[in-house]
RNA sequence: GUGGCCAUAGUUCAGUUGGUUAGAACAUCAGAUUGUGGUUCUGAGGGUCGUGGGUUCGAGUCCCAUUGGCCACCCCA
């Protein structure tokens, strides 16, 4: 066999331990403030059946599912009927089970949804779970894009109450306050309300192409948006009814109050007014200080199950896309077999949080290095002499390491300041007759001769 | 799915109108230094110039194809 370069697929990534410091720092953080709210972890696998799958995302997510190729194909008995779906494959993008029948996840919503109608006997509802897993799309990569990425998503359901969509907001500005993140943009909107205004323009049942075009507002502008919509069939009349709404100005409140006359005949748009004002009321009551939730009309977001509030944050002053989203979804479990489920959820985009992260320098530095004291030694008797203090290091949950090696000391000094430990016990000969370790400030230069008691009482 | 840019050492990049043995910095390893690291100095290893074809006396350089990477659009975390 002929030599091969390594490679990786396309828009994966390897976590050395450097990175994986910062993630599992972004990891425990969000963890730690899910459970402070109340929610529980779940774990799915990664492949689902795909017919748990299809359907749930719109045509574009759908053609970006990773589909599993069955396995022992090869022994299949009709072959026949495994070319002629391969073909159909080919002509257009259909699934078949003899082909395929598994997929890997594509969100955690869903698979979320799945575990809801197949435990529900067992779940106490409102059920509140929080799930970090990695997803999977077969998208281009590009900046802030990736093939394989993690999702931490927290969800309620089982109630309709709008106070879970309060502590969504909460939990997201609590989130971002621990990252210091402090400078972002949550914007909350209404899917009854983008409805209502297609209601209003005389243009119901086309919410997709009006919320996929709305959603750009901030990106190309008025002008950009009249150009999409007037490509999509929405007439002179629509457009014209819509241009004041496009120009509403004004804080949350203001915006809320405009609306409300403008939506005046479409019961659905006043609902959403009034669910986004109960929103605003209960955030106010749980005390957010600072807040950084606005309604935004424009907001729209692409997945196609979400029917109430939608939620999508934005970090201020970094070139990237949202770094969390979310959305209430009445009827998800429905195509499962049980109607009447109402949910709520967010998601974190991590990689992208890690990415903002990096870009505004905002990691701090002693999540870094791990360990804590390198014992270094000159001969195999050092050695001898170290091993039990090593052990005794431990068992004091002190971070602590020996070089492998007999080595030079040089070459055990660099591994240690490579590594960035911030100590180092050497033993020689002098150190074994005194029973007193020499430990080295890696930092400061500084060296002491110590006893181990005097050494755990120093790194505790 | 559509469009643009790029591909040379582990990494970041030089490489002249096409010319003989493809370079540098950093990184790696070793030595200067037999009980003390980051600095410095010396040396070493490391390349089928992404891959395949073509033009040419001659290709890292020009042409075609292909693969991969980055970026924008679509969409999205």
């Amino acid at each position: 066999m002929s030599i091969q370069k390594p490679s990786i697929p396309k828009g994966t990534r390897d976590f050395g331990p450097e990175k994986m410091a910062k993630r599992n720092y972004i990891f425990s953080t969000i963890k730690e403030v899910f459970t402070r709210f109340g929610f529980l972890p779940l774990e799915t696998p990664s492949m689902e059946n795909i017919s748990v799958l299809t359907g749930k995302y719109g045509d574009e997510g759908d053609q970006l599912i990773f589909k599993i190729l069955n396995s022992r194909l090869y022994e299949a008995k009709n072959k026949e009927e495994l070319k002629a779906e391969f073909d159909k494959g080919l002509e257009k993008n259909t699934n078949s089970d003899v082909l395929t029948e598994k997929a890997l996840r594509y969100d955690l919503t869903v698979p979320f949804a799945r575990y809801v109608v197949m435990n529900r006997n067992e779940i106490t509802f409102p059920f509140k779970r929080y799930q970090i897993q990695p997803v999977w799309r077969a998208d281009r990569p590009q900046k802030g894009r990736y093939r394989e990425f993690y999702q931490c998503d927290a969800d309620i359901v089982g109630t309709d109450s709008l106070l879970c969509e309060a502590e969504i907001v909460l939990m997201v500005h609590e989130v971002f306050k621990k990252l210091k993140i402090e400078n972002f943009a949550l914007k909350i909107n209404n899917r009854k309300i983008l409805s209502g205004i297609t209601e209003i323009i005389g243009k119901p049942g086309c919410e997709t192409d009006f919320c996929v075009a709305i959603d750009k507002l901030d990106k190309i502008g008025i002008e950009g948006v009249l150009k999409e919509l007037r490509e999509k069939d929405f007439d002179e009349k629509s457009i014209e009814l819509l241009l004041p709404i496009l120009h509403l100005q004004g804080n949350s409140k203001e915006k809320l109050e405009a609306m409300k006359g403008i939506l005046k005949s479409s019961s659905t748009g006043l609902k959403g007014i009034e669910e986004i004002s109960i929103v605003l009321e209960k955030v106010d009551l749980l005390g957010l200080q600072n807040s950084s939730l606005e309604f935004d009309l424009t907001l729209a977001r692409g997945l196609s199950y979400y029917t109430g509030a939608i939620f999508e944050v934005k970090a201020i002053g970094v070139q990237i896309g949202s770094i969390s989203g979310g959305g209430r979804y009445d009827n998800l479990t429905g195509v499962f077999g049980l109607p009447g489920v109402s949910g709520v959820g967010i998601s974190f985009g991590v990689d992208r949080i890690y990415d903002v992260m990096e870009e505004l320098n905002l990691f701090p530095e002693e999540h870094l290095n791990s360990t804590k004291i390198l014992l270094c030694y000159f001969d195999e008797k050092g050695q001898q002499f170290g091993l039990p203090l090593l052990t005794k290091l431990r068992a004091e949950c002190i971070n602590s390491e020996i070089y492998p090696d007999v080595a030079k000391i040089k070459k055990q000094l660099d591994y240690a300041n490579k590594k960035q430990v911030t100590y180092v016990g050497i033993i020689g000969d002098e150190e074994i007759k005194t029973g007193k370790v020499a430990v080295k400030n890696m930092v400061s230069g500084e060296q002491e001769s110590l006893t181990i008691e005097e050494i755990i009482t120093k790194l505790k």
